[in-house]
DNA sequence: CTTAAATAGTTCGGTTCCGAAACGATCCGG
DNA sequence: CCGGATCGTTTCGGAACCGAACTATTTAAG
């Protein structure tokens, strides 16, 4: 476990982060729209459409819209469960797991630069 | 400095933050709108819209828009710069500092119980 | 005094998002 | 089979947001 974080450094790392999303220019994810992406690309799958709505617990739709806009993103692709052709399995994609690791990387690099 | 982030711990530590936001149910603030609080309430005064809407590479409907959310709900103010009457300078509240403070908290609470 | 520049706000048409409800497709128990 | 339950999507009216262009107020320059 890295060593303990005051408050004013953990508000300027999320300052400096927020600031790199939102000056890269590209199209802003919601913020349910990251936790979407987030759990995908970090926790084991599968995953749902049910399953997500109820971790995020909000409702269905928003789900599908999420999924939608990311899918016209490149970023997670949807295909039906062949076990229970009810389920759609969300599955990563090559574009998404960049997007991720180059945000991991951002954070990384934001705090390594915080002032002491 | 905090010891080196890893970019695995980097990536849950967002996504621990993204979800205690998404799940306090509260109305989301937009991430440009947390970038205009976080700049009112970490940077020194003045703020004015023009100074906002430049540091954020947006433009000023943009930030007024976002001062008209915010204002609506309690976290910041607007008044007219006696000196300047075309300026406007945005102020910060109590509710506002208390909910970057609670911001701040989360950050430290997630950070600190980070998986090694 | 008059004109140009600067500042913030407003209007416009279009896009996205929201929750609730209705809908079709699929599975399962009897 | 078949009726109910489950799953994801679509539809609906309403709200928020966007950039571009325009307006109103105030300052500064000539």
């Amino acid at each position: 476990m890295p060593t303990e974080l005051r408050p004013s450094q953990a508000l300027r790392l999320w300052q400096d982060v927020v600031f790199a999303l939102v000056l890269d220019g590209e199209r802003d994810l919601t913020l349910r729209q990251m936790a979407v992406l987030l759990t995908v690309y970090l926790e084991p799958p599968p995953h749902t459409v049910r399953g997500l709505a109820e971790k995020l617990a909000v409702t269905k739709p928003v789900i599908t819209r999420a999924l939608d806009t990311m899918g016209r993103l490149g970023l997670v692709t949807r295909r039906r469960d062949d076990a229970d052709r009810r389920n759609l399995l969300v599955h990563r994609t090559l574009e998404g797991a960049l997007a991720v690791e180059r945000l991991g990387d951002i954070i990384v690099a934001r705090h390594r630069n915080l002032p002491p």
